[in-house]
RNA sequence: GGAGAGGUGGCCGAGUAUGGCUUAAGGCGUACGCCUGCUAAGCGUAUGAGAUUAACGUCUCCGAGGGUUCAAAUCCCUCCCUCUCCGCCA
């Protein structure tokens, strides 16, 4: 959600973010009702001015036993005149709610212009891609009967994952991994539950524009998270916290359930494209001058883990129409899977900067006193997990089809070959 | 699912029986000042949020939403959440 007064006095820059991100903007509806809103706005206050005073003087006039019919009658009217324009001010007011809730956030200054992926920005590429004197698989065949959607199929549907043996095992070491790496670099871990209801969706800008790509529990209108970033997010959601609390710097796990609804073809093939899938989220929440700086943190952060897991990677400055709603900023990471001889995307950095926070109500007090701020919201996946085991499949293929781990994990399980 | 108790400013917590000097007491915390070799303590002052306005000001907000009334934190209805106990259950 964009500032009020930002909407009003910025239309122009509200009006370019939207055409850059692709999205539609009713900002001109929007300056309508605020016009309207505002003059509706000063005469109710007016009349209830008026009433305020007329029931003190009821009561002075009735505690001194003295009649006070007429004040009385006054104040009825007017109470009835309340209630007419106070149903026009909620209905504009509740209209101009409807429309913020549309507007995307404005993306940074360096963000490239672009309508789409091919005008994003390759900012780093970490290419050793490993080379292979025989025909390198994609990590559907390496894992033949262990990836059986056949049984997942049956017991969801199709896009949904069951693993077994050593890549259910695989998976499993690897979020443990990659969260204890998150400890050590002194976040709090956070155990959230998978479900999420409607403000929560709301606030980290999933509804309205996401909501069909949600699994809905309609019975209870509850959703099934699509990312960890919600429940991690929402965990501060009205709140109001001491600056000296920040910065917050939280991470769990989820699984993320995703409909991914009309996304057919072949990259749907093998772990590329599933419905239910895991994840290590980290969220921060931080002072807003200290965003920026941040964001090239959990780059720095997300980087070294792919590194430790000798993954050739790229990063890519997203160009505002790949950049997400809620987004002002974002690096995607990719790494290279050696079978399908491509670019897997396996995280995402992002800065929010108070664009949830205002739809969520996080805020937090200066420590030298002073209007409370909205904090700065970030959140990058640490990491994906199917592309990433995709990955490691993939490029630690021998020749007879089995697989060498990475030395990090090799020397975590005192595991080396798979298969 | 059933019964009971609750939800009031950043936090704690009065106020609800009897609607109207509540402009929500008091405390904690915080900020500033005073005082004391330093520190701690003490004393004083200030201190909720939001909307609107050039400003003064005005209005709104006591879990959410309705209703009654000239007037609602307070009375009525619906819903949500928390706690305790019971039921069911991994």
């Amino acid at each position: 959600m964009l500032d009020r007064a930002l909407l009003r006095n910025n239309s122009d820059r509200v009006r370019a973010a939207a055409v850059n991100k692709g999205e539609p903007c009713p900002i001109d509806e929007w300056l309508e009702l605020d016009e309207r809103r505002r003059s509706l706005l000063g005469e109710t206050e007016e009349l209830r001015r008026r009433r305020n005073e007329l029931s003190k003087e009821v009561s002075s006039l009735k505690k001194e036993g003295k009649e006070a019919d007429a004040r009385i009658l006054e104040s009825r009217e007017t109470g009835e005149k309340i209630a007419s324009f106070e149903k026009d001010l909620d209905a504009t007011d509740a209209r101009m709610s409807e429309l913020e809730l549309y507007f995307p956030n404005i993306p940074d200054p360096d963000v490239p212009l672009g309508s789409d992926e091919t005008f994003n920005r390759i900012i780093l590429t970490v290419e050793e891609k490993p080379s292979f004197d025989f025909k390198a698989l994609p990590h559907w065949e390496l894992l033949g009967e262990l990836f059986d959607q056949k049984a997942s199929g049956s017991i969801a549907g199709s896009n949904f994952i069951l693993l077994r043996g050593w890549a259910a095992w695989l998976q499993r070491i690897l979020i443990n991994w990659m969260m204890d790496f998150h400890h050590r670099a002194d976040m709090e871990e956070i155990w959230v539950p998978f479900l999420a209801n409607r403000e929560s969706m709301t606030s980290t800008g999933q509804i309205p524009k996401l909501e069909d790509d949600m699994y809905h529990i309609e019975k209870d209108d509850l959703f099934l998270v699509p990312t960890g970033e919600v429940p991690l997010t929402n965990l501060y959601r009205d709140s109001i916290l001491q600056e000296n609390d920040l910065p917050i710097r939280i991470f769990g796990y989820s699984p993320c359930f995703r409909r991914e609804a009309g996304s057919y073809g072949k990259d749907t093939r093998g772990l590329n494209r599933v419905h239910q899938f895991e994840k290590v989220e980290m969220v921060q929440m931080v002072k807003p001058e200290n965003s920026e700086a941040t964001l090239e943190k959990m780059a720095v952060h997300v980087g070294e883990m792919l590194e430790l897991l000798n993954l050739p990677y790229r990063i890519s400055l997203l160009a505002t129409g790949d950049l997400s709603f809620a987004a002002a900023k974002c690096y995607d990471f990719e790494v290279w899977s050696a079978g399908q001889e491509k670019w897997l995307e396996v995280s995402s950095v992002s800065n929010f900067r108070d664009f949830q926070s205002r739809r969520g109500g996080i805020r937090y007090r200066p420590a030298g006193g002073g209007k409370l701020q909205y904090v700065h919201t970030l959140n990058g996946s640490g990491l994906a997990l199917p592309r990433i085991m995709a990955a490691i499949i993939e490029n630690g293929q021998t020749e007879s089809g089995k697989i060498m781990l990475p030395k990090v994990l090799a020397e975590r399980t005192g595991i080396e070959i798979l298969g």
